[in-house]
DNA sequence: ATTTTTATGTCAGGTAATGTAACATGTGAT
DNA sequence: ATCACATGTTACATTACCTGACATAAAAAT
């Protein structure tokens, strides 16, 4: 294996052997290695299913020259992600929404979407309005018990 | 409307009003408040819509004694992401789901997924065999340049 | 007492996900 | 070169989900 590389010194032969173990590792998973048959195989979902999600850019399998699919293991972890999404009722726009949200987590919490106050206001406003006619029934102001069993 | 607490100290005013404000600024969003009809206005819904959500369990309106619903604030900011969710092609499941991820972000992030090698070991066996009878026809082992253009 | 709002249930239509079929093209085998 | 098969593309059929529309009953407002 390590005769790969003849013709080199040891030192250069480690330079070359590490690199090429970093670059397996970083690449592996994004090389086009599997045909459409065996990524059906191993995600147990019809070509029809994943040329479906390719079509929304859930993945982005490479081409052959003759145009045939190649996809990468990412690909194929993808897929089965896709796949447990699915058999948990989730449509396309979900999928790709959760994606969208892992890709930027962005910690923008910014509280629970507080309504400001003016909005608030607003509201409180409008429901008065609605609720006049129940003050001359004698119903004080701010008095709700009857919201509640 | 400081004159709401007579009878107390001034330190302890300022302690029941800090609760009170405090009190206030938690409850008011989770006080049931607004029939159905005022929450279909605020949010543009349809009664239809806004029960449906519920039996999804999206939201969980107040009852009166009267069976009839009464919202929260929380409950129309629920619903106006929700008609958002739905705006972007979201599904029930869907929604349910980013809720979910909401609640526990749990920061598992825990590698992307990676394949055990067993695993890739058994993908690329797998493959291998499919591939047993091209080897025949002279294709060299490690030789993938007919998979990219 | 009458009218209006709300609750619940059912049916129907539109859309999304998938299946299926028809046909063209690429590719390994002979 | 030709055959057989895998894959690609396109069109139509099927199914489930979301929503509107309608009917009926109970509660609340007038």
């Amino acid at each position: 294996m390590i005769d790969n590389f003849p013709d080199v010194s040891y030192t250069e032969r480690v330079v070359k052997l590490k690199r090429v173990k970093t670059m397996t590792n970083r690449v592996r998973r994004t090389m086009p290695l599997l045909p459409i048959s065996i990524v059906m195989q191993l995600t147990e979902l019809t070509a029809r299913q994943i040329r479906y999600y390719e079509e929304h850019e859930l993945i982005s399998p490479a081409r052959t020259e003759g145009n045939k699919r190649m996809f990468s293991l990412n690909d194929v972890d993808t897929l089965l992600e896709i796949k447990e999404y699915l058999e948990q009722g989730l449509n396309m726009a979900g999928i790709k929404k959760i994606y969208n949200l892992k890709d930027q987590p962005e910690n923008e919490k910014a509280e629970p979407k507080n309504i400001s106050d003016a909005e608030l206001r607003r509201i409180l406003r409008e429901e008065m309005q609605q609720l006049r006619s129940y003050e001359r029934g004698g119903l004080r102001q701010g008095d709700l018990s009857r919201f509640f069993k």
